[in-house]
RNA sequence: GCGGAUGUGGCGGAAUUGGUAGACGCGCUAGACUUAGGAUCUAGUACUGAAAAGUGUGGGGGUUCGAGUCCCUCCAUCCGCACCA
């Protein structure tokens, strides 16, 4: 036994030198920790494995592909992270191989609230711990070989990318949505139309309550007065709106970020709270994320998601006059306008302005307690509800359209503001929430389509049936009757059809210091302005302190003389996570352009990400808000873009086993997993490395935390069994793999083929240890295969074996498609394949051995680097081109059929490859192990596909 | 509840898209070379059965000469949206 002293842990290198003929018995053995720290050093006086090919070189096909830049937390990478990177660095090696000019970058989503709230605790800059963070992940990057230029990375929280993020930012801000030509576009186009016919004639994307003013009125307009209309319409705009405050982070989160009326981070309790917020005009995009959905290749389900986020609904709205309030109207949103004989009651959001001067005017203390009290209920606790939905009857009604009856008004919450009008018409006979709210005040019920459904059911929820007790709607079909209704209410001019998105606009600003400064200053007038294009980048000041200012004003007010030379107030909000990963992708193809965000000329070459691995956790986030901004620089003439990503593949995740321990609810008492069931417990995550086959090894658990140091245990058989779980890689969880660790044990390159291997890059996976044994002996025996061969080689002089020759061919072949397909795991086991087979040979062409190191090379390029140069290749072995099969080398001259009888296999015969059906046919039924089955039957009839299979079939 | 996906040996997973189910790898069993084996090589390894043979791709049904693959239905697991009027 030899050891390796590697630096990192002391290897035993098992090798015999027994048996073996002389030239292996000098052979030196596959000593990655050497391999792969030399080819490391040599690669980074490159600035990529194969040198950028600058554009120049236009005449290449180019391919870009992309992975989700990472979040570059303090916890580092684990093998999980590693998964699509190793998908794109082989797509990557693959293309270049093939002679593209491929670009694969990778950069840093570097704005975010770790470093925050890192700073918040230490008071180191967040720019520092990031900068450190980003160094780290770019060692653990380069040590598995992963082939990113580096000169062509982003970081957005660099000024120098940052500006561009502030640049687009004045674009939203400086342009309104035309919805009749479908664009948006200029602020200044909205100016002259305004000059010339006020607001009457156009149509744009415009806040709901937005006022109607003539050319004439314009124009006597104020310059702050225009500016307050221009607000209504501009793409990203200062609303008031009703956000998750957190007192405890001193921020707003985002609805997705809140669990409970807490926050998902930290846990702290969520208010909500009226705050003016930069929010941006996405609604107004809604239709078209909607309808460009199908043409992107994209996984169906990520497709669905952004669908029903998108929420889509269509429908009425329909006006009913208040009752003794002369004039005064409530429009309501259905979608099944056609039940509107049904219709027991109207219902209101609580948040209603008509509800609000009900208040107002009444002073009903009843109705502002109950107006207070669903402030702070979550839209998802609101919803919620299964049994009981609470409401208060206002005291008012409205007057029925056709039978002027008097309905109830209610205020109830399970009614959103936001959505629709914020109000609804109540049929509780045909919808289930409609049919609670009833039975929980015991209001009427008087159902409109015929259904074999009893009223103590439920609500029949169908639009299918025959109308009844709907007057001039009876005997009709719902869709019959719906387009009847409708005609009706146009004409009268009560209803009209209306398209709603469940999507809003989303608020766009946020109460932190570690984001993108907004480039907006505040005149007298309190009104936001733009900073000119040359004014930026507008720099993130230093401050006294990362937490928010005492006036409860978020951090930048912290900062010391924040606002523009002539003294104007800066916006003292920063942009959300989301800003700069909205568009990174373009500025991959041209990352240090000082003058634009993007020249004419790069896009012309490189025109969009050709292939994008992401997690498919970002389905609704950032890929819809990519989406999006890409559509709104698309519309304003800057890029050719209209969509960021045709193709996507989301990687699967790597689970791990999670060890779980049970504590009794209010003792430290941990309770063995067999016994859980007669306890009242809670389940704990422990390191994964305490628990040996399921038992727990309790001093390790005891000496982790002090809070198990005296914990009592309820044991099984003397042991204590713990749970677990099948989980994805998680820190939280305790069951992350550092790859640091596989890396020194078996190498970089075992690492890559294992993850690849391991299945479908797609599917989530378990990650066991185990299996990483099977590739690194594959590697040790492609080192033994390459050797062996060199040694016993005379170049050009062997006669061409022509089935190693098709062998070769074969594999290529495999490999080849495999990688076009994604299919890595498949593409590997072709490799193995093909080693085994040419393994057999006593003596193996040059040629073979160094198409079989190209083939490995995408997959492992460490040992392929390596292995290339010890056959005497002096070039990079990057530079070569991939080898190409020849279909002719693999033509079978004969076929082994399967013969079966009744489709049951009963043996198996070669025919020639041209062998006429009519020739099997009768071979076949004369041989004996078929005659043996067909004795005293009737043959009905011989199925004989050609080169596939053939099937006697028995009466 | 709705939407999407998945279900194949002890395990990870293959299957030319309707044509030999279980490639490849792990694990396991036996053997070889060995002082040794956690190196390497050889053979075996879905299940039942002594064998002949039979049974097998979550369950049930169907189409077909032939179904892991197509259709219907049910079940389980995972992911997403959650009572969006």
């Amino acid at each position: 036994m030899l050891h390796f002293d590697t630096g990192v842990a002391t290897i035993p290198i098992y090798y015999s030198f027994y048996r073996l003929p002389n030239h292996i018995l000098y052979m030196q053995p596959y000593i990655f920790t050497e391999i792969e720290q030399k080819w490391q050093n040599k690669w980074k006086q490159q600035k990529s494995v194969t040198a950028d090919r600058s554009l120049t070189t236009n005449h290449l096909p180019k391919y870009y592909i992309l992975n989700m830049f990472p979040y570059p937390s303090g916890s580092g990478l684990h093998v999980g992270h590693y998964m699509g990177y190793v998908a794109s660095d082989i797509l990557s090696r693959y293309y270049k191989h093939s002679g593209y000019h491929v670009m694969n970058p990778m950069g840093f989503d570097a704005f975010g609230l770790p470093a925050e709230q890192h700073a918040i605790q230490t008071g180191q800059h967040p720019a520092v711990t990031t900068a450190k963070n980003i160094e780290k992940y770019i060692v653990q990057l380069k040590q598995i070989a992963l082939d990113f230029d580096w000169d062509k990375s982003v970081n957005t929280s660099e000024p120098e990318y940052y500006k561009w993020t502030q640049w687009i930012f004045l674009e939203m801000f400086n342009s309104w949505y035309n919805t009749a030509t479908q664009k948006a576009a200029p602020i200044h186009a909205l100016i002259q139309e305004f000059i010339d016919h006020g607001n009457t004639k156009v149509q744009a994307a415009c806040d709901d309550h937005t006022p109607i003013f003539s050319a004439k009125e314009w124009n006597a307009f104020s310059e702050t007065e225009k500016q307050v209309q221009l607000l209504h319409y501009r793409l990203a705009y200062l609303k008031d709106s009703m956000v998750n405050w957190c007192e405890a982070l001193g921020t707003v989160l985002a609805n997705e970020e809140v669990k409970d009326g807490f926050s998902e981070r930290g846990g702290y309790p969520v208010t909500r709270k009226k705050m003016k917020q930069w929010s941006l005009r996405m609604t107004a995009y809604a239709e078209r994320l909607l309808i460009d959905l199908d043409r992107l290749d994209w996984p169906l389900s990520t497709k669905e998601m952004q669908r029903n986020w998108l929420g889509k609904s269509q429908g009425a709205e329909i006006t009913f006059r208040v009752q003794g309030q002369k004039g005064e109207t409530i429009t309501v949103f259905t979608t099944r306008p056609e039940t509107i004989f049904g219709v027991c009651f109207i219902a209101l959001a609580p948040e209603h302005p008509w509800v609000r001067a009900m208040a107002n005017q009444t002073g009903d203390t009843a109705l502002i307690a109950y107006i207070e009290q669903s402030k702070n209920r979550s839209d998802r606790s609101r919803l919620a509800e299964t049994t009981f939905l609470s409401g208060l009857f206002v005291g008012t009604c409205v007057i029925h359209p056709f039978t002027g009856a008097p309905l109830p008004i209610w205020v109830a919450d399970y009614v959103l503001p936001r959505y629709g009008r914020g109000a609804i018409m109540g049929v509780p006979a045909h919808d289930k929430r409609d049919y609670i709210f009833a039975q929980s005040f015991d209001l009427l019920t008087f159902p409109v389509i015929e259904s074999t459904f009893l009223m103590e059911d439920g609500p029949y929820e169908a639009a299918e049936g025959k109308m009844i007790n709907s007057d001039f709607l009876n005997g009709l079909s719902v869709p019959e009757a719906a387009e009847k209704v409708m005609q009706k209410l146009i004409q009268n001019k009560i209803g009209q059809y209306k398209v709603n998105y469940r999507l809003q606009d989303p608020i766009f600003s946020r109460q932190r210091y570690w984001g993108e400064p907004f480039p907006i200053y505040y005149k007298e007038d309190g009104l936001p302005y733009g900073l000119s294009q040359d004014q930026l980048p507008l720099l993130l000041p230093p401050v006294s302190s990362y937490r928010p200012n005492p006036s409860g004003a978020p951090p930048l007010a912290n900062a010391f003389h924040w606002s523009t030379p002539e003294g104007y107030p800066l916006d003292l909000h920063t942009m959300p996570g989301w800003a700069g990963s909205s568009w990174y992708f373009l500025r991959y193809m041209d990352p240090h352009n000082g003058e634009t965000l993007l020249s004419k000329e790069k896009e012309a070459y490189w025109k969009g990400v050709d292939f994008y691995i992401g997690g498919a956790e970002h389905a609704t986030g950032h890929l819809l808000y990519a989406r999006f901004w890409t559509k709104l620089l698309y519309d304003l003439g800057h890029i050719h873009i209209n969509e960021p990503f045709p193709k996507l593949l989301h990687q699967g995740i790597i689970q791990k086993f999670t060890a779980i321990v049970y504590r009794l609810k209010d003792e430290n008492v941990l309770v063995s997993a067999g016994l859980i069931a007669q306890y009242d417990v809670v389940p704990i995550y422990i390191p994964t490395a305490f628990v040996k086959k399921d038992v727990l090894d309790l001093e390790a658990l005891k000496s982790w935390r002090s809070e198990f140091a005296d914990a009592r245990f309820l044991l099984e058989e003397g042991k204590y069994i713990c749970g677990k779980k099948m989980e994805k890689m998680s820190k939280s969880k305790y069951n992350v793999v550092d790859p640091d660790g596989v890396i020194a044990q078996y190498g970089a390159d075992a690492l890559r083929l294992y993850l690849m291997f391991l299945g479908p890059l797609e599917q989530s996976k378990p990650w066991d240890l185990c299996g990483i044994e099977g590739v690194f002996r594959f590697l040790n025996k492609v080192w033994r295969f390459v050797h062996h061969a060199k040694a016993l080689w005379t170049p050009n002089h062997l006669p061409s074996n022509q089935e190693m020759v098709k062998i070769i061919h074969q594999t290529t072949k495999n490999v080849t498609e495999s990688i076009k397909k994604c299919s890595f795991n498949t593409a590997i086991s072709s490799l193995m394949i093909g080693l085994n087979r040419l393994s057999t040979f006593e003596k193996v062409t040059q040629s073979v051995v160094e198409d079989f190191i190209l083939l490995l090379e995408p997959f492992a390029p460490y040992i392929a680097a390596e292995l290339w140069e010890s056959i005497g290749k002096t070039g990079s072995i990057t530079e070569v081109s991939f080898p190409i099969w020849n279909e002719t080398y693999l033509a079978e001259k004969s076929f082994e059929y399967r013969i079966a009888v009744n489709g049951k296999l009963r043996t198996k015969m070669v025919f020639d490859y041209n062998a006429s059906p009519m020739a099997i046919k009768e071979a076949v039924l004369v041989h004996e192990v078929i005659q043996k089955w067909t004795a005293g039957k009737v043959i009905k009839n011989v199925v004989v596909v050609a080169n596939k299979m053939v099937n006697v079939v028995l009466e």
